[in-house]
DNA sequence: GACAGATGAAGGA
DNA sequence: TCCTTCATCTGTC
């Protein structure tokens, strides 16, 4: 079995995310490292190593980079590139796409995603998932607070979190 | 099998 | 109101 996955850097206004792709889509979105005066290492993949890609991912990244951008300026992605969800869990899976119907300056809590999801007393698994979620961002688990408008939690950092909201004109 | 968790709701002060 | 406690469900180790 080939799980092998290809990083590449997507550049935006918030810093570099690293994209890692299997081979059937995005399976990971990793959010800027804080590391001033040390610019990303573009070099990883230039020359020889990016020819190797295959087109196909070459193809999602460019999309993931142009969704990346506009979710982060507070609009929808025009498109996306298939998600690889290869290995999470049936539960984890219909949170997220649960989270993908939400289009920015939408907020849903995790005990509305619970019952949108057939399982209204899961709200605490729920916010494992979200916590579990492999491409942040992209699958909006910032736009998902507790039930009080609180913001919650968020792997990315709360302060991260908040920003984004606002970008879409939520305050907290 | 036990434990922890990005919650929610209910009850008491 | 605000705070505390507990029930609930799922994932992970």
């Amino acid at each position: 079995m080939n799980n092998q996955l290809v990083t590449l850097p997507a550049l935006t206004r918030d810093g570099v995310f690293l994209a890692r792709y299997s081979e059937t889509g995005l399976a990971e979105l990793e959010f800027p490292k804080p590391n001033p005066g040390k610019p990303f290492q573009l070099r990883a993949l230039d020359g020889a190593s990016r020819r190797l890609l295959p087109g196909d991912i070459r193809q999602w990244h460019r999309i993931t980079t142009a969704a990346l951008k506009s979710v982060l300026a507070g609009r929808a992605a025009k498109s996306l590139p298939p998600l690889d969800w290869t290995g999470k869990t049936e539960f984890q899976q219909a949170v997220w796409r649960e989270m993908l119907k939400l289009g920015p300056g939408k907020t849903k809590s995790y005990g509305e995603i619970a019952r949108a999801i057939g399982k209204p007393k899961a709200v605490r698994a729920v916010g494992g998932a979200c916590g579990a979620n492999p491409i942040p961002v992209l699958v909006p688990c910032h736009r998902i607070l507790a039930a009080n408008k609180l913001i919650g939690g968020f792997s990315g950092g709360i302060e991260r979190k908040r920003a984004m909201l606002k970008r879409e004109g939520i305050e907290i």
